[in-house]
DNA sequence: ATACCATGAACAG
DNA sequence: TGTTCCTGGTATC
């Protein structure tokens, strides 16, 4: 489910609805032992960042969550919520809000120095409501310059693009007209400049819309709150290119597989 | 670089 | 019932 996105409206809403608010906390599939420590406890902060989660509770008490890529939130804004349906590892309920996490590759109690590694891995969130665009686009400019990946391989670091998943990729790279192959240390400056605004773009207009939204109102002869999921992406997971019906592609970088244009995004080393 | 694995639900047929 | 799914850690050459 999760790319940067998801993790900024759920870290956002989750705050906004149960920071400061005392929790009842159980696990009703049983998977999370550790439950009880959280129980009758006041949530303080709900942290998002990239893809992580942490949520901050009084004495250094620090839930870590990682939805993977099949962790999913339930959100019940009601005092009374519905039982919990299926493998529910962790429930929150606060007065008049309960929280349901299901199937996270990570949900554990950590210590904060281990969150303080752990955020030390990320580069900037264009997320984060703390993000500095001039200085987080130079130091990502200095990090492209150096790689010898593949930029398509490179946009799944998390380490240099925090937050972007695999569709913001494939989108991203067809939009401005970039091979995923081609070597991160040989873009222009011009198509850094475009990838990067572009990555930005789409990143803060699938925060507004809840899901990624690839296609321009040109693209689509439908208002894009219409859209079935299907219909919102340029090349990701199609076959055909929306804008000159050529067969698309596909290639495997960074171990996930990626579609592009062969006519929009031309092979690296011709033109 | 590549394979394998862990986390369940939703949706199509 | 089968298939798909917006991830990343660990293991292996």
């Amino acid at each position: 489910m999760p790319e940067g996105h998801i993790i900024r409206i759920e870290a956002d809403r989750q705050q906004r609805v149960l920071s400061g608010k005392r929790v009842r906390a159980s696990s009703p599939q049983g998977r999370f032992t550790e439950a009880d420590v959280l129980d009758g406890k006041t949530l303080r902060q709900v942290e998002g960042r990239g893809k992580l989660l942490f949520y901050h509770f009084p004495k250094d008490t620090i839930l870590a969550v990682h939805l993977g890529r099949l962790g999913r939130f339930r959100l019940h804004e009601t005092a009374d919520p519905p039982e919990p349906r299926g493998a529910v590892r962790l429930r929150l309920q606060a007065r008049h809000a309960t929280l349901d996490l299901i199937a996270p590759i990570t949900c554990k109690l950590v210590t904060p120095e281990h969150r303080t590694r752990e955020l030390a891995r990320l580069g900037p969130d264009p997320l984060a409501p703390d993000f500095d665009e001039p200085a987080a686009r130079a130091w990502v400019r200095d990090k492209v310059a150096r790689s010898r990946k593949p930029i398509g391989a490179l946009l799944l670091d998390q380490s240099i693009f925090t937050g972007v998943g695999n569709i913001f990729r494939a989108e991203a790279l067809f939009r401005v007209g970039v091979h995923p192959a081609v070597l991160a240390q040989e873009l222009t400056d011009g198509q850094f400049d475009a990838l990067w605004r572009d990555m930005l773009h789409l990143m803060r207009v699938a925060t507004d819309a809840g899901h990624i939204v690839g296609v321009e109102r040109s693209d689509v002869d439908k208002p894009a709150t219409k859209l079935k999921r299907g219909e919102r992406f340029l090349v990701y997971h199609r076959d055909t290119c929306r804008r000159c019906g050529s067969e698309l592609e596909t290639l495997t970088l960074g171990g996930r597989e990626i579609q592009y244009c062969p006519e929009h995004q031309p092979v690296p080393g011709r033109s």
